[in-house]
DNA sequence: CAGATAGTGTCTGGCTTCAGTCCATTCCGC
DNA sequence: GCGGAATGGACTGAAGCCAGACACTATCTG
């Protein structure tokens, strides 16, 4: 595997690998994510397949899939459709094999985008004038955090930023701040639950809510740049 | 084209098209924003489908529709290869059926995105250590703008902000710059060229350059962000 | 009970894309 | 000049993926 310099952004990949196996992928993700959560049912497969964009065939090869290593079912029947049967938790940590390769600049590239993708997203939430509902999505996600037993907190973690993403209002930087999550999702459940790393965490998670909230845009970003730093150095720390 | 709510990142495609047209969109996009310029060579095509991910047929093919538009040109043998014939200046100014299209959403959609993408590429280009080459490198674009008869000024406004991408040093935040680019250049190419806009988005550019060079952080991001407001702006009065 | 409805499950024919192989052309170094 | 190297050009068989039609099943509504 001995390429030449990589090129640049002109000529990157128009498409990652089949289709089938993206759509795995980003099927799993939304599990991991805690997108949809245990319990809850998948768009209807023709509705999913066109939002893929992908066949039915193959969304139905890729939910197969999932069927087969046991983290859906499917029912027919009006009230049918795929549901999710384990969030995973209880996931095995990374092997750090794959860390040191990921290290390789891979960590770096992902550490950076997420320095300013998520205080961006948050100063555009922070910008915004927030429905009522929103407001208390918002609140919820915090408190979902707070409150998680620690085998859960990786994904209320998750869904807190993700919702972030969704409330600045641009579904551009939405998509970023969930393609920075996945890419840094097995990283960040391998760091070790600390009492101490936890509370810092919640501290800042509740400081970037209640800027967003109030409407208070250079906190929201400042909060959230200290909060990315900080996971961030955790992350390399705990990795070398 | 009636949809329901669109979903939110969970579902997003997970490819935007069919190989071939992506394959020449892209290889478009890399002459009109001048990331290869008029005369240069592409990368041999073995080594482009590499990069593209894509089959050499498919690629051959998609180099096929450029060679019939007349973009390109290929000659065989040792020194041969595909050949940039017209980067494409003198471009039809945007049809204001397009724009209208667009605005719904798209374009503040891009406009978002940009306004979070280039301040923070700017500022992690600021806070790295440029090489001698990379500083000669972004002065000379900067100085290519500052030159650039009218109908070259958007092909050189293009790359100098695609170079700011790439200096950030994260190949992520380069992409998403190049993606922002290609969002918005059709756009962009439409802002009637009034000699007081220029002057305006020319001291802008220097600002930012300037900081990068002396590697002031908060400078830069800060020029950039007027920058890319003024643009913003100017596109959606323009447009509206 | 008899549709109507909203889902999953199955099949088919055809287009797209791929990896691999060999050919043709041009230039370089000896 | 002559052989090697670097390029574009052409072909093939297999695999992937698609759109669409049809079948099945469970629930709701009258």
């Amino acid at each position: 595997m001995l390429l030449g310099r990589p090129p640049g952004a002109a000529f990157r990949p128009v498409k990652n690998g089949n289709a089938f196996e993206q759509t795995v992928e980003r099927l799993m993700q939304a599990v991991k994510l805690g997108m949809v959560s245990q319990g809850e049912r998948l768009p209807p497969e023709r509705e999913l397949a066109e939002f893929l964009n992908v066949s039915r065939v193959t969304l139905r090869e890729a939910i197969k899939a999932l069927q087969d290593a046991g983290f859906v079912e499917s029912r027919r029947g009006r009230l049918g459709g795929t549901f999710v049967l384990y969030d995973t938790c209880n996931r095995q940590t990374v092997d750090p094999k794959l860390a040191a390769k990921i290290m390789g600049s891979e960590l770096h590239d992902a550490l950076a985008f997420r320095s300013i993708v998520e205080p961006g997203a948050a100063e555009l939430a922070a910008n915004r004038d927030l429905s009522t509902d929103e407001r208390a999505m918002l609140a919820a996600r915090l408190h979902e955090v707070d409150q998680a037993s620690p085998d859960r907190r990786r994904i209320a973690d998750s869904r807190l930023h993700l919702a972030i993403g969704e409330l600045s209002g641009s579904s551009s930087i939405a998509t970023a701040v969930a393609e920075v999550q996945v890419r840094l999702d097995e990283l960040l459940a391998a760091i070790p639950v600390l009492s101490r790393n936890i509370e810092h965490s919640d501290s800042q998670h509740r400081a970037v809510v209640t800027a967003i909230l109030n409407g208070d845009v250079r906190r929201a970003r400042h909060a959230m740049e200290s909060h990315v730093a900080g996971t961030g150095a955790l992350l390399k720390g705990f990795l070398t």
